[in-house]
DNA sequence: ATTAACTGACACTAGTCAGTGTCAAATATA
DNA sequence: TATATTTGACACTGACTAGTGTCAGTTAAT
């Protein structure tokens, strides 16, 4: 197993470096070129559609890179799907920190970068809310996670606000699950129709809901 | 082209009757075992793992006969969507045929057999929820229409107590959309876990989600 | 019984794609 | 300059599958 004696380990004549940076460097930029081009295909062309030959294309590389930093395709859609759902949530935080002990500012804030962060980045929403979920495998589980993630910022945005007596928490969890599905169903079929729709009557509808469950949780407004 | 004068049209022979049967019903029951086929591969497989080959399999048949009832598998799944959808909205519609003048009862009955649906028919919910969503190509618009169709239900349902003053018929139409999400998407959460959950806590949920609409639409609940 | 339509089993083609291997050119160190 | 490593282009294999074709056996009607 181990190389023995005088002759089996040859002398590294170089340290790794190639282009003025180190092995490890170079190695992390070429996974962020393949995952930034897995995004951008999977999100437009969809997940069927994406081959790692065209992955490996659109990022300037060939295959042997995409299996220097992916074990198969399945892979990249997992880490894909993990960063721009991370991505997606650090900028609802980013937005809804100044409002957070205004209940009525925080949900608009946060509705509006809910809805304004799909906009603006059609792909990584195809990606995360269309076809992450297709897939079967270990992403079934993936998705499931950072779905909770979703809820459970929402429920975190919520409990300062709860009266102490009102509801059971399991029935506070499938009401924060109905609005995340509730958002998410009205990404999908925006993006769908190709933002045909304004971006202010979404966010108006959807902080009805958010009220209504409010005052349901009776939380003043 | 046309076939031209004596020998060219020869007579037939036969009425196209076999097994007893005219060719357009064995035709028609083709297409039937081939589509429940497919409800119940793409269902419990996924839409990409289901082959035509499997799917005739399924159906006791040979592929000449797939090619006979469809062009592709995409027609299949577009074919299998509607067909699914259709029933789950009759059996809905069914169900609350009885409650259409008390709001809290129609609400109720219609969310138990929104969730029952899905929990006794795993395959037929999984196709329409989950494996519909991902297909590109016809699919897209099919998904959309009918899913109008699900927000139309919903809306025709609200209508009839709705106070004629309130909130514009966009933004009720947005809200309709958000609620259908929210059941679809508590659906499909409930499918990846296996059901673990209870039945009545979703139905719960949902309805103070429901209440609380109705609430902030002026519906005395 | 003979003929034609129908059926089922299966072979065949062509294309795609995942995953691996080869080789020459480019780059860094001695 | 000489040597070993890194890189990129691309060939290659094997598996899968959509779609078409063939052919022998079965059924219905003359």
């Amino acid at each position: 197993m181990s190389s023995m004696s005088t002759k089996s380990a040859p002398t590294p004549q170089r340290s790794g470096k190639y282009a003025g940076k180190a092995a490890s460097t170079r190695q992390a930029e070429r996974r962020k070129k393949l995952l930034s081009a897995g995004i951008k295909l999977i999100g437009r062309e969809g997940y069927a559609a994406t081959s790692i030959d065209a992955v490996c294309h659109e990022a300037g590389l060939t295959k042997r890179y995409f299996y220097e930093s992916f074990t198969n395709s399945d892979q990249l859609l997992v880490e894909a799907y993990r960063t721009v759902t991370q991505e997606y949530l650090s900028t609802i935080m980013l937005a809804t920190r100044p409002h957070l002990n205004d209940s009525r500012e925080l949900v608009r804030a946060g509705l509006q970068q809910a809805f304004g962060f799909v906009k603006d980045n059609p792909d990584k929403a195809r990606l995360i809310m269309i076809e992450a979920m297709s897939v079967r495998s270990q992403l079934g589980q993936m998705y499931g996670k950072s779905y909770n993630e979703f809820v459970e910022l929402l429920v975190g945005f919520t409990k300062p606000f709860l009266p102490d007596s009102g509801c059971s928490d399991t029935l506070l969890a499938v009401m924060a699950k109905g609005a995340v599905g509730a958002i998410i169903h009205l990404c999908q079929g925006w993006i769908a129709t190709g933002f045909k729709q304004p971006v202010d009557e979404l966010v108006a509808g959807t902080e009805l809901i958010f009220s209504g469950m409010g005052r349901e949780l009776g939380i003043l407004v």
